[in-house]
RNA sequence: GACUUGGUAGCUCAGCUGGUAGAGCACCUCACUUUUAAUGAGGUGGUCCUGGGUUCGAAUCCCAGCCAGGUCACCA
């Protein structure tokens, strides 16, 4: 138990220590520091700005941010939901009476940058000008133990300690937001996208819906997924990697419009654009097309844009992008022909591979005419698209839940929506043909049996089950959320608009190291011990043995003692 | 996965060819009743990411590993 005490105390620095024994002062003179009581807070630091009235009666809640101390008067900072508001503490004011502990201990000792405290006080405007708030009475609603980072910014508004450490404000996410206001921008802009997309929807009579997340066979892209087990049915089941069959059955069972914010999770990689779990947004439409569904999604890509930043355009690195509609739209062909002079209209595929050789694309024998295609436009096209263009006409093969294009039986009538180079919004006239899409399963099968590890290697017989009862011509789409709202943030990191991306779980720190175990160990059978004797018994060298009887004798577990000009190890 | 940069006090960082670990802010003590990066004086605070190696001596050099960022590859 001793030892548990050491070491837990080892671990916490100065700081820590200070405010532990902060708490228990406050204790001592009667103050709960983490009361239950509910405070009745009636402003927010943002509303007393906005609409300031001289000698208003306001009460307030927050954290305590930033202290200038004066003797018998200080100047503070408080922060709440919507921001930062000057408060002022004066001893005589809060302490009318003889007795002045409350401002004297509790206000100027005993309260910490971080605390949450609650403030009952009046408005007025310092000789500087600046709205403050008055306090008259205080009260702790909750200690901070840790102290936070602590930023500042100066007469120039340039920030000096900034939190900048990604691995920490990833890590520690609420740190981040409680000092970095900016993240929490991002997060209400987020916020702002997904209630612009919903309203966007219902407006239109659309429908959401929440279909399963763990699937029997996952479908709907091409993509890992992760596995789970289900005891109970004994059976594998896997975490959607996308909600698209489901969205279709509905449609089959006489939803109009359907969507759903689907957080889907795919077990690949992980980097800057990529985490393993992200959320999509699909909507399918009964009776259109993917041409209404070009008009349908400017339309609401230049209504979210707006909403979210208030204007159309927004800038993402060194581009400047505009949302408005309408977008160019140009198929797959004309853009390989316009930025490689080649055209696939056409060609076999053993064509377009001597093609895509003489571009000094990477090619191989499992890859057929559409992937082909597909690795000539990534390469050469795709980059040069900074301003929201659809890509349409992809190659068949590349899709098997699309519509075959009603000119053109190599392609299929589907497109994509560039943004500054990379894909925000995937759509189809959706394949509603139940004997096309068995073979189109079947043929990705196929595709996966060659090899082609983005190929579909399962296929749901229920969903063609569905299909056979009939599907009304849908068109439906798909749009990566999280990318979307990086372009709209101007972040090129996912990690930055998730509030908790995935990390390497964080290494818990050994109490004690195996060496200062054995040493432990003796110290129990035989305490005091002669230091010499004790090293001998370990056996560890000289150097093992330095490191952790200095650990030891660190932590206070052991202490090393001169009797009698012999040195003497003992527990403390 | 490859390459690359980094990990030193609560935060931001410095630390040269190896020689007793530093600064600013924060924190603690004192002074100061309208300041705003408040101010003045004094002080405390370290597993230099981890483990090996070289060396009389390692934050520093070498090897291996962990974690993170970036670039690229792969992948939606």
């Amino acid at each position: 138990m001793q030892t548990y005490f050491y070491i837990t105390h080892m671990q916490l620095s100065e700081l820590e220590l200070i405010r532990r024994e902060k708490l228990s002062q406050l204790r001592a003179l009667g103050i709960n520091p983490y009361p239950a009581d509910l405070y009745p807070v009636d402003n927010t630091s943002k509303k007393l700005k906005e609409s300031f009235e001289e000698g208003k009666k306001v009460i307030i809640a927050g954290r305590l941010m930033s202290r200038r101390i004066q003797g018998k008067a200080s100047f503070a900072e408080l922060q709440d939901a919507d921001g930062k508001i000057q408060v002022y503490f004066n001893r005589d004011e809060i302490c009318p009476g003889e007795d002045k502990t409350l401002y004297n201990e509790v206000y100027k000792k005993l309260l910490d940058i971080g605390d949450f405290i609650g403030i009952e006080g009046e408005l007025f405007k310092t000789q500087v000008g600046e709205k403050t708030v008055m306090v008259k009475n205080f009260m702790l609603l909750s200690k901070a133990l840790k102290p936070l980072p602590q930023p500042r910014v100066d007469a120039d508004g340039k920030v000096h300690d900034a939190f900048t450490d990604p691995e920490q404000r990833y890590r520690q996410r609420y740190a981040d937001l409680v000092v970095n206001p900016h993240v929490k921008e991002v997060f209400v802009k987020r916020t702002k996208l997904f209630n612009a997309m919903r309203s966007f929807f219902n407006e239109r009579g659309y429908f959401e819906v929440e279909t399963p997340i763990l699937q029997p066979i996952p479908g709907g892209a091409a993509a890992k997924p992760f596995v789970t087990h289900h005891n109970s049915l004994d059976i594998p089941l896997y975490m959607r990697i996308a909600n698209e069959l489901y969205l279709k059955r509905l449609i089959v069972g006489g939803f109009d419009g359907v969507y759903e914010f689907s957080k889907n999770f795919r077990n690949e990689g992980m980097d800057r654009t990529h985490n393993p779990e992200f959320t999509a947004m699909e909507i399918y439409v009964s009776y259109k097309d993917y041409n209404w569904m070009m008009d349908f999604c400017e339309q609401l890509l230049e209504f979210c844009a707006k909403e979210v930043n208030g204007t159309s355009k927004a800038t993402f690195g060194k581009h400047e992008v505009d949302f408005k509609a309408p977008y160019p739209r140009v198929t797959m062909a004309q853009a390989i022909e316009k930025y490689t002079g080649f055209d696939i209209t056409g060609k076999t595929e053993d064509e377009i591979r001597e093609a895509a050789l003489q571009m000094k694309i990477e090619v191989d024998d499992s890859m057929g005419k559409g992937k082909l295609i597909d690795e000539i436009f990534g390469e050469k096209c795709e980059a040069n698209f900074i301003q929201p263009t659809f890509i349409t006409d992809y190659p068949k093969e590349m899709s098997p839940l699309c519509k075959e294009h009603r000119d053109n039986p190599e392609l299929t009538e589907r497109f994509e929506l560039m943004v500054c180079g990379k894909e925000v919004a995937n759509a189809y006239s959706e394949l509603n043909d139940p004997i096309d899409q068995r073979e189109r399963f079947e043929a990705q099968l196929e595709l996966a049996n060659r090899g082609d590890e983005e190929a579909t290697a399962f296929i749901d017989y229920d969903f063609l089950r569905a299909l056979e009862y009939g599907m009304p011509p849908t068109s439906g789409m798909g749009i990566g959320m999280d990318r979307l709202i990086m372009f709209l943030t101007n972040n090129a990191s996912i990690q930055e608009v998730l509030f908790f991306p995935q990390m390497r779980p964080e290494k818990k720190k050994v109490d004690m190291t195996e060496d200062e175990k054995l040493i432990f160990n003796i110290l129990k059978v035989e305490n005091p011990i002669a230091l010499e004797a004790l090293k001998t018994k370990t056996g560890l060298s000289n150097k093992k043995w330095d490191k952790a009887i200095k650990g030891l004798t660190k932590s206070k577990v052991a202490s090393v003692e001169k009797t009698d000009g012999n040195l003497v190890v003992k527990t403390s």
